[in-house]
DNA sequence: TTATCATAAATTGGTGCCAATTCTGGTTAC
DNA sequence: GTAACCAGAATTGGCACCAATTTATGATAA
């Protein structure tokens, strides 16, 4: 648990310029490097991000505020096991907000935005072949939000990104099988085919199984 | 600012319990005590809530990432200052997540649901005549929650506690007009009359215009 | 009189240390 | 052989101090 992952960081941090820690800890939950039920404790995460002990505290408490991690008083933090009930509350939560929103995305849509979508999806699908895992989860990350943004509400952009969080663990593993990242990859272009032709019905039937099938974030 | 404050406290606060120091200042931040713009300084703080710093400082960062309270580095914390197009954003929010979930309320309502509902209604009535602001705003919250938890979904109910959160500022003086609190009230018990009545579209509308008109927390 | 600069006060934010609690391993009693 | 218990180690969490940055004040010069 203390060996040294600065090396996993994604490419375009420079080890020089040092990232919030909590973000390091919370790519590293959500990438599954540090598995549910793993014990973070103080000294070794000290360590391994190479950070003092209140950077430390003030992580653990952030992230504990959020569920990611459960912490129990005198004893230590852990990183939290999801249970199945949450994990469909908040699948439910995205897709109510998701497609509550499918029409305002459809009246906002412009050329411009159907090209970058575009683009975006094509490197989802890129990321696919070669690409690490973050980089993969990132480029997902990256689509969503430019199609959330065309809803024109930035609040609820930040509210799905918090939300989505919220539906760690069991994480990037289940995004492994190939199966499902090309299925992935297919529905993010039929969602851009949907928003050209201002299908409303359409793009929210795609919304709601994207989200729904591939339960973790697809 | 750093006049002693504990009186104001709710009564049913005993002052040698100590709560969290995160929900005093919350509180005060949300029932407008510490108005829009104030600095919070962390002395002051630290000896109106008779805590010590690094109590006030893990509240004040607590606060600063619920976006309460603005973080300046080197300069210091102040409350946050709400623009009209977040409020617009976050109200949006609300609607599309609470009428969404209208019929799973109606779907999964009970006589015991609506005899409860009915009361926390009437209990906001009488807080209208008689009554801190605090209780008034608490028994608001209450029937909301009450009302949400209908819909069965445990994590939905917090992510509305959350977001209806980001929206303070300019708060409870709204508020205090007699005719928003009636209306409000009166629209309490519409929602629970539509509810009763198994009609979802008049529930929808209800609460859509309940939402919007006190574009705080009504 | 006003602008500018230097100095001083105050506030934030980081560092290190220490107490309190819990966990681990070994020992003893039954 | 098992269970309870006690001592030692390790970890968390609070506390007090100190450095760095910023703001306020006052003096000096134009």
């Amino acid at each position: 648990m203390s060996d040294d992952l600065t090396e996993m960081l994604a490419p375009e941090e420079r080890p020089e310029e040092k990232k919030d820690v909590t973000d390091l800890l919370l790519h590293d939950i959500l990438t599954g490097t540090l598995p549910a039920g793993t014990w973070l404790k103080q000294i070794d995460l000290e360590r391994r991000y190479d950070c003092t002990r209140p950077e430390v505290r003030r992580a653990l408490d952030r992230l504990s505020q959020r569920r990611l991690v459960q912490h129990n008083p005198n004893r230590g933090y852990q990183v939290y096991e999801l249970d199945d009930q949450r994990t469909r509350e908040i699948s439910d939560i995205r897709v109510i907000l998701e497609t509550g929103v499918a029409d305002r995305m459809i009246a906002n849509v412009t050329p411009a935005a159907i090209a970058e979508l575009r683009g975006l999806a094509r490197q989802f699908d890129e990321m696919s072949f070669r690409g690490s895992i973050m980089e993969h989860y990132d480029a997902n990350l990256a689509f969503h939000r430019a199609l959330l943004l065309l809803a024109g509400n930035s609040e609820l952009v930040d509210v799905v990104a918090e939300i989505r969080q919220r539906t760690v663990s069991a994480p990037v593993s289940q995004w492994r099988t190939r199966a499902r990242i090309e299925q992935s990859a297919r529905e993010h272009h039929l969602m851009v085919d949907a928003l050209e032709a201002r299908d409303l019905a359409e793009l929210k039937r795609l919304i709601e199984i994207h989200i729904r099938q591939a339960p973790i974030r697809a």
